[in-house]
DNA sequence: GCTTCATTTGGCATAATAGCCAAATGTTTT
DNA sequence: AAAACATTTGGCTATTATGCCAAATGAAGC
């Protein structure tokens, strides 16, 4: 069978994997911007309706919202005078869940029920 | 049945919660560190083998050795002049794989088989 | 004890992030 | 169209992250 790709190319996507990744991970490594995913687990909200739980600027709230959607983890929409945000990738929850299990791991030493 | 704890301290706890996850995140988030990871999956290895598979310098990659030592995702033992580094968190795969799970259906837009 | 090898640490320059305020945008109401 | 409301954007400063080099540490061999 022919290869498919040289050498170089799979480097490189393995380095383009990674990146993505690690820009996943970076996106999501805030604690604000972890709790407005928590929010946005159940149904979709408008920034009013989460600036309210955060002690920050409204304007910072806005940016972490701005973030978190170039990440490609929430989508938003307008109606009327608000804007909604939504978690467009329902997954991520799993991923937070298994996080708290790989803590608490890292104090009682044993790990995934293992 | 008496409350446990006050709102304050609840929410506290989960302030906590949300910072211990943004820490562990926070860590994983780096390409290079990403790769170390993955290098520890099957097998502990040391310092100079791990710097062979990286474009940086033997320094930058303790460094981040170092750091993913400090968020309890790595441990370290020393074995004569070398220094073998091992996953203290095997849990984490599986995290990572949800996250090329949650990744694909970023472009896909179908998400976790559903 | 001095040299060599493997790794870490300190120091520094550069870049990226976080958060506030003020100004701008877009929408609805009057 | 002006005022009010919801949100975003620009600009600024402070903090933190990254990565290299050089120096320090620690173990092994001579």
């Amino acid at each position: 069978m022919k290869p498919v790709m040289t050498q170089a190319q799979t480097h490189t996507q393995s380095q383009e994997r990674l990146n993505s990744r690690a820009a996943l991970l970076k996106a999501l490594a805030h604690p604000t911007r972890l709790w407005l995913v928590e929010q946005l687990e159940q149904q979709e909200r408008c920034v009013c309706e989460l600036t309210d739980g955060v002690d920050a600027d409204i304007s910072t709230v806005s940016k972490h919202l701005s973030l978190l959607r170039q990440a490609g983890i929430v989508a938003s929409r307008r109606e009327g005078k608000q804007i909604y945000y939504r978690l467009e990738t329902p997954c991520l929850l799993g991923m937070l869940t298994c996080i708290e299990t790989a803590l608490e791991a890292q104090t009682s030493k044993s790990c995934c029920g293992r």
